[in-house]
DNA sequence: TGGGGTTAT
DNA sequence: ATAACCC
């Protein structure tokens, strides 16, 4: 094993093992400046296959080798590949999935919590190799692998021999060219990818995709190209191939459905379109901003740096349903909601200084995006507590939570709610050195790279840490 | 159509 | 507080 995973970097301190929580890097300066200077970057995409079914396989082995898909409500949002050869794509409606393919085991997927823990071993393990890893919903990875590539390319020369072979699929099948040394830090790139693919099947049993490429955009393109369980590397000739792959406009990440439709009232319709549109008009239509982003994504540009985020910046959990238009029923389903957050929230050790309650009211006509919130900030007293054993917390919570959805509903007349969610945010470490602190403390959190003025949430006025 | 997450304005 | 994006 040439290359075995480094296991030991420079740890100092013992940590708790069961908050070991990824670390945001410092700024990105230190040894890594020129790791992150956008020019020779070597980003792995890793993206899980059908994640959600995966891990009900694993909690149950009797399901492996049948068709199986994860309900939530009416809707099969995952499928295994059994039951996708059977017909049964992602997102499909119960009813349509089971006239497809009557066969279909469904177990509901309702509580994500078994994804969630899943999701960040798998975070955690590719952290092991290397720091710089940002996740992207459960199942997605990004990983800057350029200074694992770097460590090689100089051992590489030390050892005078140019063996260096691909691992998995070049995109087109380009040919590879040694004396090009961007291809001989991807060739490596697709060698780690290898190693952090087989890492995460021999530790957790996961299969997934890789994509190998200089920056997060292409990456993540590449490893859609061979599916499932395949990797694939981008060189940078075959990049204008991979992004003119692309028939539809919102199929490049970071192009949603809102800008794909002002786009193509523009009559941009796909990345060569935009490729050729105006600068000026396009920033005309859609702000500076956004324009020259996307813009040069359509190039296949992306400069984004590989962030880590460590823990999750909120919790929240919602329940959707056909009806709820009693303040009684709301009252339950904030309590219910609120069980399963203050549990959460107790594993974090962190405490929320922020709560949010968000509604969907019913209306038939544009049933999707109606959604509204209120939030405001949590007593000083009531955040005390939340480290804490006892549910003193859970009643005035309630009954903050019921203020605010007084907020946007008037009581007095008729409603019709079909969501309701909560949202913790604006965590903070423990204080430390208190009597009461735990045997163990999160690490000060220093703010992830770049959000400096993060503008703080509401009216909150408490005193920034000691940075 | 689900149950989450993030940043920007 | 909302709107956009991501899965």
């Amino acid at each position: 094993e040439p290359f075995p995973p480094p296991t030991e970097q420079d740890e100092e301190e013992e940590e708790d093992e069961e908050e070991d929580w990824l670390r945001p890097q410092p700024a990105g300066h230190s040894k890594s400046a020129l790791a992150r200077s956008a020019a020779h970057r070597v980003i792995v995409h890793v993206d899980l296959d059908c994640f959600y079914a995966q891990v009900e396989m694993l909690r149950n082995p009797e399901l492996r080798d049948k068709p199986l898909g994860v309900q939530q409500k009416n809707l099969v949002v995952t499928s295994n590949y059994e039951a996708r050869k059977l017909g049964v794509q992602k997102l499909m409606f119960v009813k349509d999935a089971k006239e497809k393919c009557p066969q279909l085991v469904l177990v509901n997927g309702e509580d994500l919590t078994p994804y969630r823990e899943m999701s960040y071993k798998v975070t955690e393990l590719l952290g092991e190799f290397c720091p710089l890893v940002e996740r992207l919903g459960l199942d997605e990875n990004f990983v800057d692998v350029t200074e694992m590539v770097e460590k090689r390319v100089k051992q590489l020369q030390q050892s005078a021999c140019s063996r260096v072979s691909v691992s998995g699929h070049v995109y087109n099948n380009q040919a590879i060219n040694l004396d090009d040394t961007r291809h001989v830090r991807l060739i490596l790139g697709s060698q780690i990818a290898e190693e952090l693919r087989e890492a995460v099947y021999t530790r957790l049993g996961l299969t997934g995709c890789a994509g190998v490429a200089a920056n997060k955009l292409l990456a993540k393109l590449a490893s859609g190209t061979f599916k499932p369980n395949q990797q694939t590397v981008l060189l940078p000739e075959s990049r204008p191939d991979l992004i003119r792959s692309l028939d539809r406009i919102q199929k490049v990440p970071g192009i949603g459905s809102k800008t794909a439709k002002r786009l193509e009232a523009l009559g941009i319709k796909n990345v060569c379109d935009l490729q050729a549109f105006p600068s000026a008009a396009l920033e005309a239509e859609l702000g500076a901003a956004v324009a020259q982003r996307i813009q040069k994504l359509s190039y296949g540009e992306d400069e984004s740096p590989v962030t880590p985020w460590g823990p999750p910046q909120s919790f929240s959990d919602e329940d959707s349903f056909k009806k709820c238009s009693t303040e009684v029923e709301v009252k339950e389903k904030i309590e219910e909601l609120l069980h399963n957050l203050l549990d959460r929230i107790r594993k974090d050790g962190r405490q929320p200084h922020t709560v949010r309650l968000t509604i969907r009211q019913f209306s038939s006509t544009d049933k999707w995006f109606n959604r509204e919130s209120r939030q405001c900030p949590i007593p000083p007293h009531l955040i005390q507590q939340f480290g804490k054993e006892s549910s003193d917390i859970l009643s005035p919570l309630v009954d903050i939570l019921l203020k605010l959805f007084r907020k946007m509903i008037d009581v007095h007349l008729p409603f019709h709610l079909t969501l309701l969610s909560i949202c913790f945010s604006n965590l903070k470490a423990l204080p430390r050195g208190k009597k009461g602190s735990i045997g163990f403390y999160l690490k000060q959190m220093s703010p992830p790279a770049g959000s400096a003025k993060r503008p703080r949430e509401v009216e909150d006025v408490s005193q920034e840490e000691g940075n």
